[in-house]
DNA sequence: TCTGCACCCTGTAGTCACTTCAGGGTCAAG
DNA sequence: CTTGACCCTGAAGTGACTACAGGGTGCAGA
């Protein structure tokens, strides 16, 4: 599970060191957003920090919400170093914007739940809150 | 799109009546969730007020953010009216406790998108923070 | 009566981001 | 030389729908 003395990683390595699972660095190959790498004379496959790396930005985008044909836009424009950044700049936004929605969906569904659970006084389901407030004829 | 003179709704009314679109009603029939209908002489499907409650209870229930299995659950309790309700009181428990994990965990997204904007002074991508905080060699 | 249109039917496949599985091959340690 | 951890491929499964192809039904207007 480390560094070949070649400088290349196994897909365990790469998947460890950015807590990525083996099979979705698989994955990640196959749609073709993590390049084809090298490989050992017994096939496997070897990564090298380029892999690393873009596969480290693929998933801090992940972990930011990011869908994975953002990011694809995304490690386009990265490679475009002499444009301006206001795209990147306008899809931080936009997500921004999305997670207030989520959270405050979220925070409303919350509200109701617990509503709910203050009505419920333990008895037989005949009666319980919960189950009536999600029935319609009550 | 409204309900027959027998008394039965058309897909299209039921679905109307429940926010719901077709295909997610028949989905709904195809895995089980609500029973299978009669039909009309033209083969239509023609649903009674049961449906109707039936639906409204699941559509409530996915709003608050439950699983299909999880109503299937409910759905599987409610109909047990003698029993009490303490099962019911305990998935509505742990459906608030996962709303919140999900709300804390979009806050820290939030707020790590949002330093990166503050950042962003609208220069070229080859400086831009939000590129550079997402890639590993800086 | 014909025609057009909105609605309905079935069955299948596509979506997203993975995960799991079956059925193998490779490699280093003991 | 065997054991066990790791790797390979290709296909299928997950959840909760959504979309599409290729039809049939029902009703209002010309």
């Amino acid at each position: 599970m480390s560094k070949g003395e070649t400088g290349s990683y196994s897909i365990g390595a790469l998947a460890e060191a950015t807590d990525t699972k083996v099979e979705t660095v698989r994955y990640y190959e196959r749609i073709g957003l993590l390049p084809e790498p090298g490989r050992t004379a017994g096939n496997y496959r070897a990564h090298t920090e380029d892999h690393l790396a873009r596969l480290s930005f693929i998933r801090r985008a992940r972990d930011l919400g990011f869908t994975l044909e953002q990011i694809r836009a995304l490690l386009g424009l990265a490679d475009q170093k002499d444009k301006d950044c206001r795209v990147v700049d306008a899809m931080a936004r936009g997500q921004i914007s999305a997670i207030d929605r989520k959270i405050s969906d979220l925070r409303a569904l919350r509200r109701e739940l617990s509503d709910l659970l203050g009505q419920c006084r333990q008895g037989t389901i005949a009666d319980c809150r919960i189950i009536g407030a999600l029935s319609p004829c009550e």
